[in-house]
DNA sequence: ATGGCGATTATGTATATACATATTGCAACG
DNA sequence: CGTTGCAATATGTATATACATAATCGCCAT
């Protein structure tokens, strides 16, 4: 780390100046302080802002540009961009890390827990074919103030009984269960919906706004263990996922 | 990097060094040459391969450890990740079997046939650093009477020049493009979207109904070659993967 | 032997500089 | 009056250089 040091740093942070940059123009764009649109200052004006060469600046609004935050335009200038989670390869689907890697805070929170015994809703969704106790859950996975996505889960007791035992009340049911359950298998289907009422409700959009639906279904050795559904606002998520062939 | 042909002489894409760095070792490391845990050359030693300075190696470098394909360790090197999960084998999928399965005759309509030269528009949707003569097609994917999906396809014609004779007039560009460009590399993009006037038009739905887009871009040994989106009536069309975990 | 310490080495970050490229606006020209 | 072409501008990429930092190796003294 250099002498650089423009302002007197608050708060102890050591950061490079490239990644003060960074979190800077950030803080800016997720705070809402520069909207979609904006043009943000160009790069010999944040030279001078900052005190340091046009390669530091561009160095950080590339890194901004490739995570899709801003976009660039020669002779125009750099511009924010609608935000949108690029993140998320399909497998995963933590959206803890999906949310964080937006650079926003991540909250879950429990809107309804339900112990019950499996309807024949519940034995399709699940697998199964014989009734058994169900937990039921719906939650809500907020990035900041704003809600990201909708869960609504089934877990098979059966095959979890200790599931029974925990409320879920801000801890998510997903990386409960994998830390717990070993999961062999899973099926995903993905689908666009309208948002009906009670969910445009709960994500606080307009009711009939496309949302994006995510379901899977895992077993574990055969025993089917969950089933949840994911609905995103559309413009908030975008599924991402890269491979080769499997072979050729 | 030098100002030379503008033009497509036959055979390269005009790579800035720093995506070749990029892309060779990502090909020597997917490709499995590089096994997991294998040092890969010093800085200095790629400067001197590449007969550049470190600055573009290091550039290089650092952005493939950010994408976790590479760990860097100072005094020791660079070395090779082990690979992180991601199984996730979602096949390409093709429209006629999935309109096939579902007892329909499937057809297939031409909407548009431009031949162009690439724009600043076709060139970010391809990954093109250079301009270059492209095919843009849009085409009705049907389902009996009804229209099943929209496509709206880029090809690369520098990488696939035979494609520049085809008419695709009733031959859909995807199976097309399958028999004859072994691809190495995709990247899906998967969302939901409200129907503007013209998809609205096209598939015969309400403007604003949700939809389900699914975006690929197709690499065959780091040449892009082809750009496709569909986009699917909300209701017509669910997506199914599913996989197992690769590790743990 | 062994614990400490400095030299060596590879990466991390930043600088100044140079030139390429895309786009815009304006001015000159037919 | 419109078209062409040039200049200005902002970003894109690459260079050479400098010094900081972390990890390791080997030497030396205890």
């Amino acid at each position: 780390m250099s002498l650089v040091e423009t302002d007197d740093i608050e708060g102890g942070e050591i950061l490079s100046l490239h990644q003060r940059i960074l979190s800077d123009i950030r803080e800016k764009i997720l705070s809402g302080a520069w909207a979609p649109g904006h043009r943000i200052p160009f790069e010999h004006e944040l030279t001078a802002h900052y005190n340091c060469s046009r390669m530091t600046v561009n160095k950080a609004l590339s890194q901004l540009a490739k995570a899709g935050l801003i976009e660039r335009r020669r002779r125009s200038g750099s511009f924010v961009r609608q935000p949108q989670s690029q993140a998320a390869v399909l497998e995963l689907h933590d959206i803890r890390i999906e949310v964080e890697a937006l650079g926003l805070p991540y909250r879950y929170e429990r809107l309804e827990r339900l112990r019950r015994r499996s309807g024949a809703e519940d034995r399709a969704l699940l697998g199964l074919s014989a009734p058994g106790p169900v937990l039921a859950l719906e939650g809500l996975h907020f990035a900041g103030e704003r809600p990201f996505a909708l869960e609504q889960r089934l877990i098979n007791l059966s095959a979890v009984a200790e599931a029974g035992e925990e409320e879920f009340l801000e801890i998510a049911p997903g990386p409960w269960l994998i830390g717990r359950v070993p999961w062999s298998e899973a099926e995903h289907r993905i689908r666009a919906m309208a948002a009906d009422d009670a969910i445009a409700d709960a994500l606080d959009i307009d009711p009939g706004a496309p949302c994006l639906v995510v379901e899977r279904r895992t077993w574990s050795a055969e025993h089917p263990v969950t089933h949840v559904r994911f609905v995103y606002p559309a413009d908030s998520h975008t599924l991402m996922a890269r491979f080769t062939p499997s072979q050729g």
